[in-house]
RNA sequence: GGCCCGCUAGCUCAAUGGCAGAGCAACUGACUCUUAAUCAGUAGGUUCUCGGUUCGACCCCGAGGCGGGUCACCA
């Protein structure tokens, strides 16, 4: 018995027959077009400005989408949709003779070449008035329904193609800017003398963040390899052997939770400047994001979650010391780490798993800090025992010089004036083992021998950086959920029939 | 991982524990300026899965799957 959608799709099938007896290829190989819609449309509309009396362009080529069909017996008016838009073609028996009989092999969702004139209907409309058909690409499934477009998240997310074709207007832009925000940092860097490069992917020892990696093994080389977890040391390598600037927009990969700004891989742009400190960094962050507001948006304030954050420099500089003092009353320099703790337990936070003073720090952060920080604010100066590769702060002992910018209570990106003393920096990856020894649930950051080694040729003082572009584009394209910036967002694989017994711990 | 919510026709959604429905899409027919085309008719269901309660389950209970939210984890 013929469920429904197989009957769907044999009725396509019997069209695609159709097709193909009467001489036609459903899926031919080439389809030349004159102009995409949109430009169609605005040069019918200026030569009609410019000479009334001969309104038509004529002998033009369009195609695109089969999206509606409203058929009228021996005349029917399709709408064409393409990426710059839509067009309504007029098919009628008395152009098209013979060919008019293909309109009742076509369904909505078919790719279809127009050859034809462009008039406007008595009621107004650009339309090409169809001379011949063809067709390009047959659809053998129907599409989501035009009048609600596709709402099921997880087939938006799962089959985005559908996602893009159903509701186009809304889903097509966020990707288009997206495209822009990473056009416009390129350009703004190379602008500043910074180099592009492209550094290691599959590495020996997952350094230069706090994070669970993926792991994979190479075959030939018999090893086993990581996914990274950021680029830092591989940047830094090349600051010590002589780029003075670099960056690399590029995937990592943290074997982590999934939520509305988490996915288990993402795009991260680091940049490295010699001589720089994070007092520069900070000046290039504020100049960089404004520029690039203004660039996709044309203004420096976006919308979000009802709020309007804007982006103008310069941004509030706030000291974390004295902002987590302001909002949860905790001076730390006031409390050693079991004071620290007990106190962070009376104040709600998960104290259950032992944790480490820096993590403690970034508890209190993220819970009483981070929701207050919706403007663009830089909250400076952390404490040294959660940033292992900052330069220690002079005359504060125990703080180093980073900053993180935070906005709509999220963070959009990390920098420090870079450790380059290589004792001190083996000191630091030695307390992270050390972390590690202790509270063994946490991720710290990893020692890598040759980045070391490196180190002890020396590297001159450096300013770092680090942005989450799908984090950035989220606040530069209104969408609360980074699920709603990545094309593909990681999914479950969804099981088939067979009740297969994954069971894992 | 905990808790909450959702899953019904291709799509968008209905349905007191009592015959599972509508709109769009599809199919047949009419219609040469429509645009949510219109008009007449037809067909289409593993109600996410498995089990239970019940005379009777889309609905109640249990287990599981997938998704969303939230907390935890995590930048």
């Amino acid at each position: 018995m013929a469920d429904r959608e197989d009957t769907l799709r044999e009725n396509r099938a019997a069209k695609l027959a159709r097709i193909r007896a009467n001489g036609l290829d459903p899926y031919p190989a080439r389809f030349h077009r004159s102009y995409d819609t949109a430009t169609a449309t605005s040069l019918f509309e200026e030569l009609e400005q410019n000479d009334p009396a001969h309104e038509k362009l004529q002998n033009v080529t369009l195609a695109g989408r089969i999206t509606s069909i409203r058929d009228m017996g021996k005349a029917a008016f399709l709408d064409l949709q393409d990426a710059s838009g839509v067009i309504q073609a007029l098919l009628r028996q008395n152009n098209l003779k013979d060919g008019f009989d293909l309109l009742k092999d076509l369904d909505i969702g078919d790719h279809l070449g127009v050859r034809g004139d462009l008039i406007r209907t008595r009621t107004g409309q650009v339309t090409i008035d169809a001379m011949e058909l063809t067709v390009t690409a047959k659809v053998m499934r129907p599409l989501p329904e035009k009048r609600h477009g596709l709402k099921d998240v997880e087939t938006r997310y799962r089959q985005r193609y559908l996602d893009l074709i159903a509701n186009q207007d809304e889903v097509m832009p966020v990707f288009v800017l997206r495209s822009k925000v990473v056009r416009g940092i390129r350009r703004f860097l190379d602008d500043r003398g910074f180099l592009e490069v492209d550094t290691p992917i599959l590495v020996p020892v997952a350094a230069g963040a706090h994070a669970k990696p993926f792991v994979t093994h190479h075959n030939a080389l018999d090893q086993q390899l990581y996914l990274r977890i950021a680029t830092e040391l591989y940047l830094k390598r090349l600051i010590i052997g002589g780029f003075d600037k670099v960056y690399e927009i590029g995937r990592v990969f943290r074997n982590e939770g999934i939520d509305q700004d988490h996915n288990p891989e993402f795009t991260l742009l680091e940049s490295y400047e010699a001589y720089a400190d994070y007092n520069d960094v900070m000046e290039m962050v504020e100049q960089m994001v404004s520029t690039i507001a203004v660039d996709v948006n044309g203004s420096t304030e976006v919308r979000i979650g009802g709020q309007v954050i804007d982006f103008a420099p310069p941004w509030q500089r706030v000291s974390l010391r004295e902002e987590l003092q302001k909002h949860s009353g905790i001076d730390l320099e006031s409390f050693d780490d079991d004071a620290l703790r007990q106190k962070a337990g009376e104040m709600g936070i998960d104290t259950k798993v032992l944790e480490s003073r820096g993590r403690l720090v970034d508890k209190l952060l993220s819970t009483f800090v981070e929701p207050h920080l919706i403007q663009p604010t830089f909250v400076l100066d952390y404490p040294e025992d959660m940033s292992p590769l900052a330069k220690a702060k002079p005359g504060a002992p125990g703080y180093v010089e980073r900053f993180e910018a935070f906005a709509f209570g999220m963070e959009i990106a990390n920098s420090y004036s870079e450790l380059n003393d290589p004792k001190v920096q083996r000191e630091r990856f030695e307390d992270q083992a050390e972390i590690q020894r202790l509270y063994e649930n946490e991720d710290v950051d990893r020692q890598d021998e040759d980045f070391l080694t490196a180190m002890e040729y020396g590297m001159p003082p450096t300013g770092g950086l680090g942005i989450g572009i799908d984090r950035l584009v989220m606040l530069l394209a209104g969408q609360p959920s980074i699920r709603d910036v990545l094309l593909f967002p990681q999914m479950r694989i969804q099981q088939g029939g067979s009740a297969e017994e994954n069971s894992e711990e």
